[in-house]
DNA sequence: GGGTCCGGTTGATCCAGATCAGGGCGGGTC
DNA sequence: GACCCGCCCTGATCTGGATCAACCGGACCC
């Protein structure tokens, strides 16, 4: 599955409102990165405790409402950021307006990494979430200074690319129902189970966004899931959350 | 796409400039790699002429014949390849038998590298090629012993990156002949226009394998072809080499 | 020479999924 | 309450590209 590291850029259309100013005092700064529940995973994970006044000093939360851009495919990219919690959903748009999702970021992705000087996509909230930026310099500074930093990178830029080429079989050789199969268990994968110990998953988003991801238009993806439904797979217990009844029967068709 | 690595590297330490080849008292393996044609990509680019040593004796070419498997998609990831010269197809394969080529590699691309132990993908030379052989050790004692060498490989990821997400809103998105058009131009770029100026794309895979890279039936790129033939934009040379008459034409359909 | 093989091309037909159209429902607002 | 608006679902129809089928021409072999 992609949720992970995007690239995307620039100024929001509607930039979140400004936090309040932060405490530049070396412990107030630690204590914030200390207490981070992404503190373990993205780049930070590569930093020892000793190090977190470098993370904080140069990194800055930031609380967004849904559907609020974060980068614009295209624009300078000044700076990465570290989803803390929430998701996004990163995408590219061609001139004519079609979209295509590229991937689903969630708490411990990076986004807005480039490889030239414009962000690769657009990234954009689909829940309220909070993220964390540093500008592309400090980044720089911080990976000179950590190497470890540069190999996690690294790591996170691979599996990347094996999620990107993942969904190029997808996108190239798969039907609509092993592309809906592959999604909810790759999904599966990466959620915790219910109460009860069966495998669900958590789908926030909107169905047309679902579809634009699985290169689907909603009505395809609506049948499909009724299709799985019928057969036995999975139980729509609610709009945005789906039981998996039975893996082997998604194992088979994806 | 694939092809080749360009230069751009993210946020990766700049690997320094290739200097001029300096004698050295183990001439033999310095000389190998010193007149090597890729000397300057991949992730050799990252090293000075006095570390050409350390390349020699860990590297070795191999000259290959066409259809040629370099590795195979799930077996133990236990070297890297740098392809010197040929081009080689990248592709995954479905349990039952579709395959999706995810790229061509062509000189300077280096194949083989993994997430995990084992490979993500099977190359297969499409031509006669060379390629050289690093165990997967020996590059990992290279990126230690040269900082460099890990920023170029994560340049290069970056790169790659990129091109599986621009392959995939090719293939989530685009129509066949905006696929065919996207793809010839990206060729074009990449290669020498003919003597007299106008760009040409030189294509030594067989029909049905662009078609495997494009998502496309052989049959469809086929008529794709002859129409864009017919509305001026290419004009069919050879079998394998196809001449850009009207790269505005193609823009507009891509 | 004649044969086979294989890649490419062309034509006819088919079908998975897109598109078009309508309706239901839950949440928000006044 | 009534109204609106977004999202989702479902049915009917359409279509781009797949599939099926035939043919062609060059490479290779005997």
């Amino acid at each position: 599955m992609t949720f992970s590291v995007a690239t995307i850029a620039a100024e929001a259309v509607a930039p979140p409102p400004i936090p309040a100013p932060q405490p530049r005092t070396a412990e107030a700064v630690t204590g914030r990165c200390a207490g981070c529940s992404a503190r373990s995973k993205g780049l930070c994970g590569a930093l020892t405790a000793g190090d977190l006044p470098d993370l904080s000093t140069t990194s800055r939360p930031l609380d967004l409402l849904s559907a609020t851009p974060v980068v614009m495919e295209g624009e300078e990219a000044d700076a990465v950021f570290t989803v803390m919690s929430g998701m996004l959903k990163l995408y590219k748009t061609l001139p004519d307006g079609r979209q295509q999702i590229t991937g689903f970021a969630t708490a411990g992705d990076v986004i807005g990494l480039a490889v030239g000087t414009g962000y690769a996509y657009t990234a954009e909230t689909v829940t309220a979430s909070t993220v964390c930026r540093m500008s592309r310099t400090a980044l720089r500074r911080l990976m000179e200074r950590h190497p470890a930093v540069q190999g996690r990178l690294l790591a996170m830029t691979s599996v990347e690319l094996s999620a990107a080429q993942d969904q190029i079989l997808l996108l190239g050789c798969k039907t609509a129902v092993e592309r809906v199969s592959s999604f909810l268990l790759a999904l599966s994968r990466r959620s915790r189970p219910l109460a009860d110990g069966t495998p669900s998953v958590f789908l926030p988003m909107p169905k047309v966004d679902i579809g634009a991801y699985l290169g689907l238009r909603p009505e395809t993806l609506s049948r499909v899931l009724r299709k799985l439904e019928g057969a036995g797979a999975i139980t729509r217990l609610t709009n945005d959350r789906i039981r998996i009844e039975d893996p082997a029967v998604l194992e088979a068709a994806a």
